[in-house]
RNA sequence: GCCCUCAUAGUUUAAUGGAUAAAACGAGAGGCUUCUAUCCUUUUGAUGUGGGUUCGAUUCCUACUGAGGGCACCA
């Protein structure tokens, strides 16, 4: 539709004479009052013709009227706006194609044919998974969905740390508590003494330096064994919270596999990419306005970017033939990641027409103040999940369903991830825990429950043996309507630009009109006329529901 | 010191350079004999400061103020 008044006016233009390179937009108005579609051409074109807006858009107006199929009127409103509105069968015919592609409803071809890699989430093992991972899975999950939504093949990769500080104080603490390296909990609690232990005694610090020396060079079984062990429970434990959240990885990459690779490649290129300085290894970012990292210290021992590098080469041995590579983290390590895949340009000139891409994620604070072990204020991502689903379970007592336990985890992720999601993906999300716990206005549940409610009226109608169809249409078109048809479009353009919050936030506007209208209309009334097409709208608007819930990660239950 | 982000109602967030800046929470007033009140209706209230570009700026440029992050052997 867009583009068929955006050829219109094309038209228009060269009938003119204004030439074809006239800039101008052709959008939803953000007000529904301001029609359907709004072109500003008239204002564009303004100083270069020498007239008044207004004139102009009533040159184009008498072009254009009664031109374009189902658009009934057009109206020139405010500084020179051509407003389009459209016709009662425009909708009624959107609203049948919808229920026809049912569960493709929302998809685009923006990235068919095409494989993109996403890496996202990366937890430390050994370590309670933190608030920010949860930010890291959830973001990636639902930009990795939205690519699926483009139709490109999506392969999710995970990279745990297995080795390294954290890994070490994690075994020293289990030494120190003698804790159960099976037990997920004693672990957590291993962590919290050695990394204790780490930052306040500084003979502690070297013994647990030594630990980690001793887990790289796998000189001492006991040492090992413990990790090992510490590491399948924590494995084991991630999976749970990873199935909970709805991500399933086609690969993980250890950080134990990539530095000797990653080193290796380092070492060959000491000399055209790399440098030596100080006795390091280092990529001299700064003669090309970016700054120097090491990649390999002074001790030869490989840096966090140096197995980076080795990162990247076995994912293209699991992964060779792909077109964008997507790494989501902190946006902190953005400038990191700008010399590393600078450093990755160089190293692999082979994949010079491919795409890499940082995606940085924000910041999560508490509104209760920033999260510090001092404070004990520490929340991790588990244990921000259970007090979730306490209060979801608590909230739906009185649920429709019969597995309480699967409806409350599902509500709890819900309004965990929509909390997140709903935010520009780079900006510091504040967190409100009492917020996020109370599921009321916008947030997540708020979906799943509309959803919920569009699913008893449908129930209803099947009792009352109403069937969807478009043939009895109202007269009025009802505010839903304009909006509905409009997702497909949303989800491409937060595709585009990498913003799943603008999935989320027409979501909710859709949520909240199709409550309006549920509370002023009654949809499966066996004497209205027009409920066959009221029952039709409220299976688009619960498709588009589904749909778009499933592009942000999180289920609709199909009651609460 | 240098570099990068960011600054919108009391609070948490929206707004490809467009129209009267949109929601939610909070506070006030209403609404279930009805297809689910985790809902709806309604009142309240905001673009950090000074310049500039533009027909038009929350959006772009610039200075300032404030916050967060990064800047060589940590991850």
């Amino acid at each position: 539709m867009k583009t068929v008044i955006e050829t219109a006016i094309n038209n228009i233009c060269t009938e003119l004479g204004f030439g074809e390179e006239v800039f101008f937009t052709v959008e939803h108005p953000s007000d529904l009052a301001h029609g359907d579609y709004a072109c500003n051409v008239a204002m564009v074109l303004s100083k270069r013709v020498g007239k008044s807006p207004i004139e102009i858009a009533e040159q184009f107006l008498s072009g254009l009227d009664g031109q374009i199929e189902y658009v009934e009127k057009i109206v020139i409103a405010g500084p020179g706006f051509l407003n389009f509105y459209l016709a009662r069968d425009f909708f009624a015919k959107e609203i049948d194609r919808i229920n026809s592609i049912g569960k493709d409803w929302g998809k685009n071809d923006s990235w068919v044919g095409k494989r993109v890699l996403f890496e996202y989430t990366s937890p430390n093992l050994f370590k309670p998974l933190h608030i920010g991972n949860l930010v890291g899975n959830i973001i990636g999950e639902s930009l990795s969905r939205l690519f699926e939504y483009g139709g490109a093949e999506v392969k999710r990769f995970n990279y745990p740390s297995d080795i390294g500080l954290t890994v070490a104080k994690g075994v020293w603490g289990l030494r120190k508590t003698g804790g159960n390296p099976s037990d997920i909990l004693a672990l957590g609690e291993a962590y919290r003494v050695g990394n204790e232990a780490y930052e306040a005694e500084a003979e502690e610090a070297e013994e647990i330096k030594s630990i980690n020396k001793a887990l790289y060079e796998n000189t001492d079984p006991e040492l090992t064994s413990l990790r090992e062990q510490g590491i399948a429970t924590s494995k084991a434990s991630l999976g749970d919270i990873l199935k909970k959240l709805g991500t399933s990885f086609d690969h993980e990459i250890c950080e134990s596999m990539v530095s000797e690779p990653g080193a290796k490649l380092v070492k060959a290129h000491n000399g055209d990419v790399f440098k030596e300085s100080d006795g390091a290894i280092v990529y001299e970012g700064d003669k090309v306005g970016l700054h120097t990292r090491v990649f390999i210290s002074s001790k030869g021992i490989p840096t966090y970017e140096a197995k980076d590098i080795g990162h990247f080469k076995l994912k293209n041995e699991l992964e060779p033939d792909w077109d964008l590579s997507v790494i989501v983290t902190g946006s902190e390590q953005t400038e990191y990641f700008k010399v590393v895949y600078a450093v990755i340009r160089e190293l692999f000139t082979e994949f010079k027409n491919r795409e890499l891409e940082h995606v940085p994620t924000g910041f999560l604070t508490l509104t209760t103040g920033k999260m510090s072990s001092r404070k004990g204020n520490v929340l991790t991502g588990e244990s921000l999940l259970e007090e979730m689903e306490v209060a979801a379970k608590e909230k739906s007592n009185n649920a429709r369903t019969g597995n309480l336990e699967e409806l409350a985890e599902e509500v709890a992720v819900a309004a965990l991830k929509y909390q997140i999601l709903k935010h520009g993906i780079g900006s510091n999300i504040i967190f409100d825990k009492e917020k996020a716990l109370s599921f009321e206005g916008d947030s997540g549940p708020y979906l799943q429950y509309t959803n919920a409610r569009i699913n008893s009226a449908l129930e209803k109608a099947k009792q009352n043996e109403i069937t969807g169809s478009i043939k009895d249409l109202p007269a009025e078109i009802y505010r839903i309507e304009k909006l509905v048809y409009q997702f497909a479009e949303v989800v491409e353009e937060a595709l585009a630009e990498r913003a799943p919050h603008k999935v989320a936030t027409f979501l909710t506007q859709l949520a909240s009109e199709f409550n309006s209208f549920y509370a002023q209309e009654k949809i499966a009334d066996k004497e209205d006329q027009s409920a066959p097409y009221k029952v039709a709208l409220a299976k688009a608007v619960s498709l588009t529901l589904i749909n778009g819930l499933w592009v942000l990660g999180i289920k609709a239950p199909e009651r609460m």
